[in-house]
RNA sequence: UGCCCCUUAGCUCAACUGGCAGAGCGUCUGACUCUGAAUCAGAAGGUUCCAGGUUCGAAACCUGGAGGGGCAACCA
């Protein structure tokens, strides 16, 4: 279970979901729209990581394709040199299949340039666009404001063959960055502001990843996308609310080249999550000013975040079936997620003992020198699958720290003095004594074990309402244990005072390292091996774990009702 | 202040397009249990943002308002 590159399992090809957008697609097919298969896009801008809201992207436009016998193609909207990079290219692609899904075609909107190029030449020809070479400020002044119009530079006359010459030379590399830019000639005056002769393409002498040094005049967003979407026949264009404003120029860009029946852009709710941030802007400064160890931290809701954390990508793709897509802002509650990883995870893991905080529990009438091979089943009554490991049981043992109090309440149900429990595929055993150091620490507890209860139960028929995890003291094997938990202190980490970002907003405690002990059956399993640590959680052997030195990422806590108990009071 | 979008249970979404407002998650009970897990059963939770209007009938249609969000990068 070490895989990392190739996808764990294929997305499957139904959903039941029923969403606005299908309902649109399953709409262009019985109307025969587009007169060719539904077709999709998910187009990434390679300049980060891939992460959840990009995940539910993914599913949309992937799972459509899927659903309706379409396609889906993965383009790299890359028309930026200065932010993009093939690494993220990779990681992109890797994560993409990972999910557990496959593009139709792999395109990049940096193969496109001649192309677009010819297309800004033909709509300077059609006189819809110009050549504008007025500064930045300049530019940004003519366009008015929301309440008042724009007003019209000096060059937006320009004749055809003017700007037809000036765009030629900004082609081949005549002007310097940000002296000349081509603008669509749209409408000043417009209510939207997008359509006040928006910028097509800038100068910019830089160095593209794909394109080296060999290109200086690039398209903008606007200009690139919608064209691209139609060079390569899509037919929905699937983007995020905050682009809803732009689809005025997507269509007008398409019309004025003349595309037939061109792709038309819908837009869907962006995804958000409590006590986490979903922006690569955010994300990239967590990485770059080291509050995680990188982009595959596995705090980070990025896919590589996630993916080294042990979550699995049918977790991933049945949390976006749920949530559902539609066209309101979502703030999704992060037990919803919880709940696909554990519900993903719960009949596939095995169950392990592992202690995280050890207490030493002394069988003060345990044969020294004994050891019992327990035999644990690893999967629970309600599991269809049966394997069993053997547990070793001795006279020393470590049970955890919060299974243990000294003046309990009335419904702890664990062990304190006096008091009965059931060790886990154990025996019965009852604490007589607690040994503490000088500081009034609790560091040993001394009890006796019922030998006739091996069977887990007594043959008196009395009960005992505990179930304690444990590990043998000299058997067992020690491990670093990562207990993650939410990166950010509170729901909105943006909802910060003034004067404050959501930096101010980060939980010191997201990263907790214990330093326990597992029962030996773990020791020669692969890493990426993931268990269900009994009454504690989902934990996966990280990367770096050895045989000497075991390292376990908590993927996800276990539903823990007593927690809630105690915090009632 | 101009244009655009959104508003249904705590959260995310439904409601076959005008016909008894439902589901998942969460919460709370209970059953079961060698995991305080899982599973199972049940419950609570709604002035469908508000006010008018149309209609036999409105969550849906119309008008007005409120609240939230987006747009004035040579980012995407």
């Amino acid at each position: 279970m070490s895989d990392t590159t190739a996808s764990e399992s294929a997305a499957p090809a139904a959903s039941p979901r029923r969403d606005f957008i299908r309902e649109m697609v399953a709409d262009d097919v019985v109307a025969g729209r587009f007169g060719r298969a539904p077709s999709t896009r998910f187009p990434p801008e390679p300049n980060g990581f891939l992460h959840m809201g990009h995940a539910k992207s993914i599913c949309l436009n992937f799972g459509i394709a899927q659903e309706f016998g379409g396609t889906c193609n993965l383009r790299f909207d890359d028309t930026n040199p200065f932010t993009e990079d093939v690494k993220y290219v990779e990681s992109i692609k890797r994560d993409v299949q990972w999910l557990g899904f496959q593009w139709d075609g792999e395109y990049y909107a940096s193969d496109y340039f001649e192309q677009l190029y010819e297309f800004a030449e033909r709509l300077v020809h059609n006189g819809r666009a110009y050549v504008d070479s007025q500064n930045e400020d300049e530019i940004r002044a003519g366009r008015g404001t929301v309440t008042s119009a724009g007003v019209a530079g000096p060059h937006r006359n320009r004749s055809v063959e003017e700007n037809l010459d000036l765009l030629r030379r900004m082609r081949v590399g005549e002007f310097a960055d940000g002296a000349h830019v081509l603008r669509a000639k749209a409408n000043l005056a417009h209510p939207n502001m997008i359509m006040r002769d928006p910028l097509l393409m800038r100068i910019r002498h830089a160095h593209h990843y794909r394109r080296g040094n060999d290109w200086c005049l690039y398209p903008l967003y606007d200009f690139a996308h919608g064209l691209s979407d139609a060079i390569e026949g899509i037919t929905r264009s699937l983007c995020t609310l905050e682009f809803k404003d732009n689809r005025e120029i997507y269509d007008w860009l398409l019309h004025e080249v003349g595309f037939d029946n061109p792709p038309r852009q819908t837009e869907f709710a962006r995804l958000e999550l409590d006590y986490t941030v979903l922006s690569k802007r955010k994300l990239l400064r967590l990485v770059n000013e080291g509050h995680v160890s990188g982009w595959d931290d596995p705090r980070m809701p990025t896919i590589a975040g996630l993916r080294r954390r042990g979550v699995r990508p049918e977790a991933i793709r049945a949390f976006c079936d749920v949530i559902g897509v539609a066209r309101k802002d979502a703030r999704v509650e992060i037990a919803t997620f919880e709940h696909a990883i554990r519900d993903d995870l719960n009949t596939l893991v095995p169950r392990v003992l592992c202690v995280l905080q050890p207490l030493k529990v002394v069988l003060t009438n345990y044969p020294e020198g004994q050891v019992e091979q327990m035999e644990a089943s690893s999967y629970p009554p309600d599991n269809a699958r049966s394997e069993t490991r053997l547990v070793p049981f001795t006279r020393e043992l470590f049970v955890d720290r919060d299974d243990f109090m000294e003046d309990p309440p009335k419904k702890f149900f664990r062990l304190a003095p006096g008091k009965e429990v059931r060790l886990r595929f154990g025996y019965l055993i009852t604490c007589q004594d607690v040994v503490k150091n000088d500081a009034g620490d609790v560091i040993e507890l001394r009890c006796t074990y019922d030998p006739a209860t091996r069977s887990g139960n007594a043959p008196d028929g009395r009960k005992v309402q505990g179930t304690i995890h444990w590990v043998s003291a000299t058997e067992s094997l020690p491990c670093e244990v990562r207990l993650y938990d939410r990166l950010f202190s509170q729901a909105d980490p943006d909802a910060v005072s003034e004067g404050s970002d959501f930096i101010s907003a980060l939980n010191p405690e997201s990263l907790v390292v214990m330093h326990g002990r597992i029962e030996p059956s773990v020791a020669s399993d692969a890493v990426g091996t993931r268990y269900q640590f009994e009454r504690t959680g989902y934990f996966m052997s990280d990367e770096v774990s050895t045989a000497n030195a075991l390292v376990f990422n908590r993927i996800v806590s276990l539903r823990d009702s007593w927690a809630k108990e105690v915090k009632k009071g």
